[in-house]
RNA sequence: GGAGAGGUGGGUGAGUACGGUUUAAACCACAUUCCUGCUAAGAAUGCGACCUGCGAAAGUGGGUCCGAGGGUUCGAAUCCCUCCCUCUCCGCCA
């Protein structure tokens, strides 16, 4: 949530920030608007309610000493005022209920390194990286056997049953099999232990309460891309990111125990609503995806070399693995809802000759943390703390990569070293002879 | 799922039978200062969060918060309703 005070103290710069992004200068004006209004309001009713209370004490007085004719007159005094109280009290909640609904609509101001730009077509490539650029070896050029999409490959192999996952769930549910399930498994435990040097892992539920996903900007505003379980006012989390920024929600934390971070890896449950039809082939875009995330709640100093942190271990992962992939600094007109800093990884996979979104490091300053109320104690009183956050990464498309990109003549697709140990030693998926 | 007991500030914990000097006691912890003096002890003061008014600021006025949300009342930690959570026992279960 953006800061009411702030859009009070210099509107044109909130204004500005947001013009950035595509938010109509008009709206900012009837937020406030309302604030206007229902600061008056406010005040009108805790006047009231402040007199009230006086004649209250006043009855109280009375009753003691035995004076039933005051106690009479005041009480029938303060049931008048009463009533002027909960009117104005009304008033007074529906113009916040307004207000703050029309706020939770407000995305992120961009920081002011985020690039302009209207849509993804004018997000900035930062670098991109290949095995042995180092060394001066060329951008990859890719032989024909890599040239196969990864849903034929996985065919071959039979590592991948599409159409049992369409039986159980629905399009776009993949199921992996046999040595699929068990790559997909060592890509994150892998991972995990890739970052248990400084990061916590955790296991949360796949599951949180509406509260929960409003914490992070998922609600209200990206509903629908959301599964919900209504019959228990549950919703399926789309990413670890919603867990773990409520792990703190409510608290105010000691200075000194930031940064705080934190990594998960969960099921992301997504319904992709505005993209029907599109990728619907194999593992470009499903509903069910495991992905690792890296989380950290940070004073704002130290937010700058935690999202660094957080990029910095997602590449290392994609260069462990061997995979080629490029850098992107999302521009203003893309980022998301809450962030206001996002740097996007897209790993090449030559079989489907796309780059892949399998990253997205993003920097939200104090947005999530005012939402789901995590401060930290400074010497003058309380500050929100900044959340910063990355995937590292994103398991399905990595898994599509991993098969085109590590394909050899013979079908067989060779297991990226750093994977070897967490497949017991086993170095090569191949075809089963049968 | 059933029965019972609970949920009060950072912690412990009074207050709830009977609504009003409770603007939530006391203790612990914590902070500052003083005294003392050496791996101690003592004294004083302070000690929440949020919203909002006035003020350049220091500050100061008002409101809200006793698990959550409603209700009754002139007035609710206290009475009523719904829900959540914790503990104990029973049932069921990987």
């Amino acid at each position: 949530m953006i800061d009411i005070a702030q859009l009070r103290r210099e509107p044109d710069v909130v204004k500005a920030a947001l013009a950035r992004r595509g938010v109509d200068g008009a709206v900012l004006d009837s937020i406030i608007a309302l604030d206007v209004a229902h600061r008056q309001r406010l005040q009108e009713a805790e006047k009231l309610r402040a007199d009230v209370k006086e004649l209250s004490r006043q009855v109280g007085e009375a009753r003691r000493t035995k004076d039933n004719e005051t106690a009479e007159a005041l009480t029938a005094q303060s049931r008048e005022l009463g009533g002027a109280e909960r009117a104005a009290s009304e008033a007074s909640d529906e113009l916040a209920a307004t207000l703050r609904g029309e706020l939770l609509m407000i995305p992120n101001l961009p920081s002011e390194d985020t690039p302009d730009g209207a849509d993804e077509s004018d997000n900035v490539e930062v670098r991109r990286w290949w095995v042995g650029m180092d060394d001066g070896a060329p951008f990859p050029t890719y032989g024909e056997h890599q040239r196969m999409p990864h849903w034929e490959v996985a065919k071959e192999l039979n590592i991948l049953d599409l159409e049992a996952g369409v039986k159980l769930a629905g399009s776009m549910f993949p199921l992996y099999r046999g040595d699929g399930s068990r790559l997909l498994r060592a890509l994150g435990a892998f991972a995990l232990d890739q970052h248990r040097d400084a990061y916590e892992e955790i296991r949360p539920p796949s599951f949180a309460l509406t509260e929960t996903m409003m914490s992070t900007g998922h609600l209200p505003k990206s509903q629908d891309d959301m599964y919900a379980i209504e019959r228990d006012d549950l919703w399926a989390i789309p990413t670890a990111e919603v867990p773990l920024t409520s792990m703190h929600r409510n608290e105010i934390l000691d200075a000194s125990v930031l940064p705080i971070r934190m990594t998960a890896q969960t099921p992301c449950f997504r319904r992709e609503a505005g993209s029907a039809g599109r990728d619907t082939r194999g593992l470009l875009r499903v509903h069910e995806f495991d992905k690792v995330e890296l989380f950290a709640y940070c004073l704002p100093e130290q937010a700058p070399a935690a999202h660094a942190d957080i990029l910095a271990r997602a590449e290392g992962l994609l260069q462990k693995l061997g995979l080629t992939y490029r850098v992107l600094d999302l521009c203003a007109g893309d980022l998301g809802t809450s962030s206001a800093r996002t740097v996007d990884l897209e790993v090449f996979s030559p079989g489907v000759d796309r780059w892949l979104e399998v990253s997205s490091v993003s920097w939200f300053r104090d947005f999530q943390a005012r939402r789901a109320n995590v401060r930290y104690r400074t010497e003058s009183g309380t500050q929100f703390v900044h959340t910063v956050n990355g995937s590292a990464l994103a398991w399905a498309r990595i898994w599509a990569a991993v098969v085109e990109t590590f394909r050899l003549e013979d079908g067989s697709v060779t297991i990226p070293d750093v994977l070897v140990p967490y497949l017991g030693g086993q170095t090569h998926l191949v075809a089963p002879t049968s």
